[in-house]
RNA sequence: GGGCCGUUAGCUCAGCUGGUAGAGCAGCAGACUCUUAAUCUGCGGGUCGAAGGUUCGAUCCCUUCACGGCUCACCA
């Protein structure tokens, strides 16, 4: 791989001999006056201007040298004329420094012929010597893969990458304002679970040695931040990393951020009220504007948002009344009577809430683009959530669907413990039956709730999606900074 | 997991019906004092993802494998 015309070779033969000049080609710190964006505004003329980041790009015309510096807020072009230094540092300059080596310049500020506002050096540093090069100038890393594997490149040649990192950045710090402007307390609670529970998903497993017990990854956080509320927090949220071990496509990753929270005394009608104004909040701060540009779609989030029932939207969508369908065999027959498809599902292994659900996922979701709240889900999709008092099939719970995505799912907390223990109960029998999915009987949280629990509304956010469709994004592993990937081994044996 | 597609120089990409590979950028040597993907001259750089198979001969056809992308299913 390596020989004397391998551009990496040439280059450490370039440290060699600057080392053997007596300079040490990787320093230990760096002064300067200005970040390059804020040089980028100095008035021409402006004198001892100091500066430092990484070379990008170089012109070489003989005498004179352009050059281009980056650091994180920006670019500015610079300059050396071979009248301004010792001729040894210009040619220095020139055969020494590479694209990608990061440098110091100090010079004074002024505009070329060409009109850019440029820093002519009369002094400048090796700060750190590059010894790969950087990808090609004008197409850059374009690759998804070697962007993802290799971020540090993608965010050095992609600006918009490095942007959408800030903005990603930048929301999250908003949601979390928000939530403490309102009273709510940001807790840690345990990754490691013995029992993972929250949601119906499959865990990654691990092991404790020295317990020698197997321990899980969190699924979602909800039941601790329960128990924070049991213990008398009134309002508690978390930007969880949660693992769940399932598919991976370009909506779904293994390692995600949930961000939940929980008030006590609220309902879920209280969330509603609150969600609305909250999303609202954080799409006008990020955005400026409740109309986002998504694709080729706009969303608009400006109106009132309306709500449907799982109901109201399959009626509308098929025809067919669930309440016209007592039973999952009167259903299933309604749907084959209207041809519709639902390949690939199991009708056999499912109970009747999951035909409801998978008909809605099929027929109506996909048309869903404008933010919209579905309520009343079926209850046996919702074992910690709260039975609707009139209508006892269904929860009182509701989602957030915006661009066919649930963005936001939350309910009134189920907190009566007799019912809790029974609806678990049910769970681990369909566990045993082999739905994999089916949550775990906890039963340190049930005792938890026998201690008392104060009426609740909790509410569950993806955050990557959240953030994927604040920032135009399709593929969620483009609003992570280091996805997992299946290692690449190839490297590894040169 | 299934289906479809991809993997060629450091990067971005060509490569015809099978005759063992090209360009641009980057690099090296040289020219050049205003470039904006600078230009000009010359040069070097490849296990064509891997392993088998068919063939006189494979980047190309076949099989298997690896990695990825899209998609379907599960899910947020």
């Amino acid at each position: 791989m390596s020989n004397q015309h391998d551009e990496r070779s040439i280059r450490i033969e370039k440290i060699k001999s600057i080392k053997e000049s007596g300079i040490n080609p990787y320093k230990d710190r760096c002064d300067t006056t200005h970040n390059l964006e804020k040089a980028g505004k100095l008035e021409p003329g402006t004198k001892d201007v100091e500066l430092c980041g990484r070379l990008m790009l170089k012109r070489v015309f003989g005498k004179l040298i352009f050059a281009s510096l980056k650091d994180f807020s920006g670019r500015l072009q610079i300059a050396l004329n071979i009248k301004d230094m010792e001729q040894e540092r210009f040619k220095f300059f020139q055969k020494m420094i590479d694209i990608g080596d990061f440098v110091y310049v100090k010079g004074e500020i002024f505009r070329t012929e060409k009109g850019e506002l440029t820093l002519r050096v009369f002094d400048y540093k090796l700060l750190s010597k590059a010894i790969n090069p950087l990808p090609e100038k004008f197409h850059g890393l374009i690759d998804l893969e070697s962007r993802s594997r290799q971020r540090y490149l993608d965010l050095i040649m992609n600006t918009e990458t490095q942007e959408r990192f800030i903005k990603r950045i930048k929301i999250l710090k908003v949601l979390r304002n928000f939530l403490d402007e309102n009273g709510f307390l940001e807790v840690e609670t345990p990754v490691l679970q013995a029992k993972p529970s929250g949601a119906m998903a499959k865990p990654f497993k691990t092991h404790h040695n020295s317990l020698d017990i197997d321990l899980f990854l969190r699924i979602a956080p909800e039941t601790y931040l329960k128990r924070c509320i049991a213990g008398g927090f009134e309002r508690v949220y978390e930007f969880a990393r949660c693992f769940r071990n399932e598919g991976m496509d370009p909506s779904h990753i293994q390692e995600f951020t949930l961000l939940e929270f929980y008030c006590a005394y609220w309902n879920y009608r209280d969330n509603m009220l609150f969600t609305q104004k909250f999303i609202k909040h954080i799409i006008k701060e990020v955005n400026g504007s409740l109309e986002i540009e998504y694709k080729d779609k706009k969303i608009d989030f400006s109106s009132d948002w309306p709500e449907y029932t799982f109901r109201e939207l399959i009626i509308e969508h098929t025809g067919i009344d669930l309440e016209c369908c007592e039973s999952k065999d009167d259903l299933l027959e309604e749907i084959k009577k209207r041809n519709i498809e639902l390949e690939e599902v199991d009708v056999d292994k499912i109970g009747r809430g999951n035909l409801i659900d998978q008909l809605y996922k099929k027929v109506a979701r996909p048309k869903m683009i404008n933010p919209q709240f579905l309520i009343q889900h079926p209850i046996d999709l919702s074992p910690l959530a709260r039975k609707n008092d009139d209508n006892p099939s269904v929860a009182d719970r509701f989602q957030l669907v915006v661009n066919s995505w649930e963005i936001v799912n939350a309910y009134s907390e189920l907190i009566d413990p007799v019912e809790q223990r029974e609806r678990l109960v049910r769970q681990a029998e369909a566990r045993k039956k082999g739905d994999e999915e089916a949550m775990i009987m906890e039963e340190d949280f049930i005792q938890c709730m026998e201690y008392g629990m104060p009426p609740i509304s909790g509410w569950g956010m993806g955050i990557d999606r959240f953030i994927a469709l604040l920032t135009n994004q399709e593929n969620l592993r483009e609003v992570v900074l280091f996805p997992l990937m299946r290692p690449d081994n190839s490297a590894e044996n040169t």
